[in-house]
DNA sequence: ATAAATAATGTTAGCGGTTTCATAATCTTT
DNA sequence: AAAGATTATGAAACCGCTAACATTATTTAT
């Protein structure tokens, strides 16, 4: 059996609250019986019972992190560095993946709340926003906004549009199709957004369609592609998207960037070795997993916030399709 | 503040081991009192507590799951695998990516000790086996073996090299190149094994490179083709290498799979949308992560295995490559 | 030297549940 | 109707830890 803070106790001839003072540096304790107590922990292996801690602190040191599917890139990155973040501050996560499931959403929520979470990360487009309300710890959104009262970390998607947009023109394109995002995103309106005020001040128009950017619908794509024979760019809203479409392209004999060009958007690895090589928006979904941690454990401790919603910067990387 | 077991005793009037064995449904209790609590438990939203019911229990309700790193496809798949299947039993997941940092692995060691994780399913190349025993609870390895003692569960990576080989030697390949994974791990090896053999039956070679799965080297890639002009045939161990491959023999012109032939391994999503297809061996990653669970989920609650070490199927997925 | 302040340690009551044991109420059996 | 079995409920200890409070030992100030 695992030994127990009484044991240690007991061995080291002391009361159970003298060893916890010393495992938790907190309170008088003489030198003397600190270094005998440590010692007799290091000998018995003893590791004190983080769930008993957290019965009296109500301090689980264990964050939510809520993502619709944790097996794509962009959530495994977000996760990722979500992950190292809160190991910094020694908070552990326990995630879920709803597959937009709102059922699991609320039955997750349970279990978080069962657990006595300190914060909870939303990545996922929650339905329920009283719930979370109701929840009384710190909650964050990323990657898009649920409620203007709930602090979020996004990306700057318009400067993304902008970015886009400003290259194509650069290149001179006037055929522009945009293949977006599914029309109930915030990044999708946004991206769009940026894009299309580009367009505007200089007078110039887009085809848009909504389409899913991450199991992208070869048919239709090719079908669209075949009925807009004169068009000389497609901005996509992922790299998977350009990825499908670049290949599409290559095979119907164009030439890219000169005959048509093309912008992803994610900045995957699979754009950089895609030949032509994917010029493309770069978001730091690592880094924005980064400051959702950061953010949350502000919330958690208090800390006031210079902004309730923090925008990540994009950039372009310029490379052969545009 | 939540209400606690008490409150709801309270407001029912009746004693917490009552409304204990309404929750618990266990031991005797009048169907009058039950239907009663259960509508003051409604009525308060009474949550319990699983952090105090695991003090008594010693049942978490947690596992934890040890992967490289959760950004990779191949983690998160499998990571989401996992949790599927263990959402479905009751169990929450802490997962930790270590990074490959044996730091970070021992570090979370404890941490999960901590916690009271009732197992753990361990897909990183762990350092310290003698640690994991100490551990007293049931840990299985996935993707690799650890140990002939700690229960697995792998892909038949030995099929998987066969396949790939019968493939190829089907088609008439001679010159075959391998661009394997790092040599220390055992699916490397498995694959390789599979692959040799079946050429070797028919006094066939193959010449051997060890790479980056994940990270593929593209100017050491290069110069081994450069040098080798009469290779017909390239088996690559990860779709990743056969997608930057495929790129690069388009580059120069070769045409595939007539002049040379290309198989890779996993098939991810970008294997089907290249042009051309990659032809691939299939792994049920998400699969494998529910076989973990359920392995793992046996030896919690001691039951007896049929096999300590699973062997997950795999196919070949015939495309234009090969 | 004595009072006051500080340091060191122990006792004990929770945290929110589960569970054993005791007791009371109800139902069978003869 | 009395004894025995079954059902229903409650009191209290305990899981492993923290923290408030009490107590004693040691300094420091006057």
């Amino acid at each position: 059996m695992k030994p127990t803070i009484r044991d240690v106790a007991k061995k080291a001839n002391v009361s159970v609250s003298t060893v916890s003072r010393v495992i938790n540096q907190k309170g008088y304790v003489h030198e003397h019986t600190k270094v005998l107590v440590e010692k007799i922990i290091e000998e018995m292996g003893f590791i004190p019972n983080q769930l008993a801690r957290s019965l009296t602190n109500r301090s689980s040191k264990i964050v939510g992190v809520i993502v619709p599917h944790i097996g794509h890139a962009f959530y495994g990155e977000l996760l990722e560095g979500i992950e190292v973040q809160a190991s910094i501050y020694g908070y552990k996560i326990m995630f879920c993946h709803t597959q937009d499931d709102p059922k699991r959403e609320l039955e997750y929520l349970q279990f978080f709340e069962q657990y006595n979470i300190e914060g909870l990360i939303i990545a996922s487009n929650f339905s329920n926003t009283e719930k979370l309300l109701e929840l009384n710890i710190p909650v964050i959104t990323v990657d898009h906004i649920l409620d203007e009262t709930i602090p979020s970390i996004t990306s700057n998607n318009i400067k993304g549009g902008q970015l886009a947009a400003k290259k194509l023109i650069e290149r001179g394109c006037k055929n522009i199709l945009v293949f977006r995002g599914p029309s109930f995103l915030l990044t999708t309106h946004e991206r769009t957004t940026g894009f299309i005020t580009e367009l505007d001040a200089l007078g110039l128009h887009a085809d848009i369609y909504d389409m899913d950017l991450i199991n992208p619908d070869i048919f239709m794509i090719s079908e669209i592609i075949q009925s807009k024979p004169n068009v000389d760019a497609i901005f996509c809203f992922s790299d998977t998207l350009a990825f499908v479409v670049v290949n599409m392209l290559k095979e119907k004999g164009l030439h890219i960037p000169n005959d048509i060009a093309v912008i992803g958007y994610d900045n995957t690895p699979h754009a950089r070795w895609m030949s032509p090589s994917i010029t493309t928006i770069h978001q730091s979904i690592n880094f924005m997993g980064k400051q959702s941690f950061n953010l949350l454990n502000k919330l958690i401790h208090g800390i006031e916030l210079d902004t309730l919603h923090d925008i990540i910067d994009v950039y372009l990387v310029e490379r052969d399709t545009a």
